[in-house]
DNA sequence: GAGTGCATCTCGCTC
DNA sequence: GAGCGAGGTGCACTC
């Protein structure tokens, strides 16, 4: 028994099936015409229309409409789900502490209201962000360049946490800025930021943004203040053995 | 006619279903078991299980397991959905061009596949985030202080751009720092940022964070860097007529 | 189409 | 629990 199904019910109808999805921790779907408000870091109101609202075990509440990636109004996981009747009819309500915020759903006509029993142990593999690239660098440093030796990653400044540091076969220290995907102007400012921290220092400093790409204002920039540029793909390969590249990075 | 539904149906059944709601543009959701592959900005993989899969009419898609608030894959509106069978098995698949990006589907088996023809002109009213509080500021400027008089908003800088700029009653600059929820330490670092460009200035010159609350830390660093804080909440009503309020901000 | 910055961002990590 | 930073961020807006 993968899920409960039941078409046009009557209003005491649904409130028992998604009364009964919620106790049994199922993936509790509604397709309804309902209107929805929220209250907590903002504030919104939404006006009856059709959308598919999804509860999960986990307390996550999404209201999708049928447009948009994002759901139109959503509480986080751990959040409280409830089902009521009023007045002949349903209300979903969602409630979260810290912050304290308070979804809450008119349903007017529910069309189909299912709960699912999922299985599902998967997690997702992923690989490409920038964590990868810091291990990848970090185990083959020759990928920046020729001598080059990492000594620090995650390095504390005042300014915030250089991603990688280390120094060239002259010995020369090098800041190292990682970005997955084409770096813009923000990620030189980092850079720039960074490196102010060490202009007292008595070697010379090289700044060095890593990235698959860069914007042109951002190269401009680059020029400008002195830094430099290596383009760099973030790793993608999804056999990786977690445990080893835990260790490294 | 709001929706069609079939329980555990064949994969023939499955194919023949979802590609009719597909070409209806219709809200599509599938019950299934599946594994998906993504390749795009980065790469991933999950293997087999359960999950609630959405093709929207605007062509989005996602792929929601029974945890989290997000979806564990999807494509954006204006990705192209497909519907195919090989080997007696479903394929869903989903691409989107620039970047290049494509996300594919192997349905194991469904359990229940629907369309929706959600009807829904309804869009969200919100309240509450740091423009409203732009506009609220610019309305009434004493709620900063007694004399504040704005001159400009999203005033470009080398460093950005500052929300709102203006003088006090003594004529003196003021650079004020928006946000609509607790700001930290980095919002202090911006607003530092922004008063450099102008301590060249022959007169004094004021920095401003405007937050409902503040973190210690970034207290700590405003008294440090004798920049001020000032106490707002962003404003909630729902019922403000746009018209006029666009015109202000 | 690319770049910039906000968001009820979410999520994971660290302290 | 709070703070900080990355993300396939999404999304609206400007240029």
């Amino acid at each position: 028994m993968k899920f409960i199904s039941s078409e046009n019910p009557s209003a005491s109808e649904t409130f028992k099936l998604i009364d009964e999805g919620l106790r049994k921790r199922a993936l509790v779907m509604v397709f309804a015409c309902c209107k929805a408000t929220y209250e907590g870091r903002a504030r919104s109101r939404l006006g009856s229309g059709e959308r598919v609202i999804m509860l999960k075990p986990d307390g996550a509440f999404l209201i999708h409409q049928d447009r948009k990636l994002d759901p139109v109004n959503w509480q986080p996981p751990k959040s409280r789900s409830k089902v009521k009747m009023k007045d002949g009819e349903v209300y979903l309500e969602s409630i979260r502490r810290a912050p304290e915020e308070r979804l809450e759903v008119e349903i007017k006509k529910a069309h189909l209201v299912t709960y699912y029993l999922a299985e599902d142990s998967q997690d997702l593999e992923v690989a490409g962000h920038e964590k990868d690239m810091g291990k990848m660098i970090w185990k083959s440093p020759e990928i920046i360049e020729k001598g080059f030796r990492p000594t620090d990653k995650e390095y504390q400044t005042s300014k915030g946490f250089i991603d990688i540091l280390g120094k060239d076969k002259d010995g020369s220290l090098m800041i190292l800025e990682l970005k997955s995907r084409k770096a813009g102007i923000s990620a030189v400012k980092q850079l720039r930021r960074y490196l102010k921290d060490f202009e007292d220092d008595k070697g010379e400093v090289r700044g060095i943004l890593v990235a698959p790409s860069v914007t042109d204002d951002a190269m401009e920039l680059l020029e400008e203040e002195g830094l430099e540029f290596k383009s760099v793909e973030p790793p993608r390969e999804l056999n990786i053995d977690k445990k080893v590249t835990l260790d490294f990075f």
